[in-house]
DNA sequence: CGCAGGGTTGACTAAGTTCAACAGTGGTGG
DNA sequence: CCACCACTGTTGAACTTAGTCAACCCTGCG
């Protein structure tokens, strides 16, 4: 259930920039002088917490990728997020008394840092600055699962891979680290298996992408910017 | 563009306890003793605000129904979040130097409430309990959208449109207000004004659901149930 | 070696979209 | 007051898309 591997100390973590405390200024960065965290890493397919679960704590990704997953009456997944390094998640225990909201499981293999709500909340009380980063961060994921659902209600299968493998891959032309299997696709993007695999099937005949042991490449970005926006 | 009514005073406001002032304690009421906000009201199909725009302004509706709708490339909308009485929109404003993410249009006779934004950040500062309500709406709104792209990527048309009928009227088995176009209803839920019609059509056949002149009722409630969870 | 799991492919089917026609309704202007 | 128009909703038929079911390949692993 994830190793530990020792205790994190924010003001010299390598990832503080892009994490959360990120936000403070110079003159506040004595507040977590003695801040520490567990950092804890888990292995590909190991579950770091499910739905429903009521353990204080929130996490910064610090290295790999994880999929954030609901699941309805029937069983079936939706992948609602997928958490890249310097990313919180957990971060509805902020709400008074919830338990998390979906099931969290690492995609490869992971550090996370573990931060406990209660620290965190007298953190809170001390720097304005963490309530607005707090505030940023949910509202632009509140705008970013509003894209994704964009995606999904009004693209063809096409179209949503294509605008997901470009967003994945960004602008870079190398290939990228790409730990996402074809089901995982699939269960982000409302789509089945079959039908993501058909498509990327066929682009990887036509060069348009590539791919060899979890690494992909854009080879034709202007081909899958036109599938997107068909 | 929206017809001025009145000053509002937020301390005696109706609508108080449902809108973000409700968390403020007996001892804090004083901070917004003085509080004056504008109150405007906007007719059937009149625009709020457009994506893009950089007003300072956050809004609390008081009366009526407002859809959130954003737009692809090829002109499609999506209408990501529908506005209930009590709800705060415009929010995204507090990110820094950011403009409205979608457009805001009136289902119907909307009364609204203006709040400037930097008089708000005035008010965080004093409050801790407003940072709280705030990061607690934002992260409520994070679960509702993920449960919206929950339903519209796992779901088939019927049973989202049920899931979507139940939701809107919750428990009660009386007529309840309904302003939502067939198109809107098409634009929520991924689907198109046809498939809406013809299931809305057959359930009003079938004596499931009845409707006249925006009121809509729930006679089923067993059957929807079974629908939204085949 | 044999097996399990992920990925690919084909044939078929079901679901939903598209296009088109038409009904009902409410509003406008002569 | 009625004729006309615009708009919303409904229905049918043809068509397209993606899902389903099934077979098979390939790879890694015990």
């Amino acid at each position: 259930m994830g190793k530990f591997t020792g205790k994190g100390h924010c003001l010299t973590c390598p990832i503080r920039p892009a994490s959360l405390f990120g936000c403070l200024k110079e003159s506040e960065l004595p507040l977590i002088e003695h801040f520490q965290t567990r950092v804890v890493t888990f292995e590909p397919g190991e579950i770091i917490y499910n739905e429903g679960e009521r353990l204080g704590l929130i996490y910064t990704l610090r290295e790999g990728h994880i999929k954030l997953t609901k699941f309805n009456n029937e069983g079936n997944a939706q992948i609602v997020r997928l958490i890249r390094p310097g990313d919180l998640f957990g971060i509805e225990k902020l709400i008074n008394d919830s338990s998390y909201h979906h099931t969290a499981e690492a995609l490869e293999k992971v550090e996370i840092c573990q931060l406990s709500v209660d620290k965190l909340n007298d953190l809170r009380e001390q720097s304005g600055n963490i309530n607005q980063a707090i505030i940023e961060r949910a509202l632009l994921q509140v705008m970013k699962t509003e894209n994704h659902l964009t995606q999904v209600g009004l693209l063809k299968s096409d179209a949503r891979l294509a605008w997901f493998l470009m967003q994945w891959v960004g602008d870079k032309s190398d290939p990228v680290s790409f730990p996402i299997s074809r089901r995982d696709l699939a269960q982000y993007l409302g789509l089945t298996v079959e039908t993501v695999s058909r498509h990327t099937a066929q682009w990887k005949r036509s060069g348009v992408i590539s791919e060899s042991k979890n690494m992909l490449t854009i080879n034709n970005r202007q081909a899958l910017e036109s599938i997107s926006t068909k």
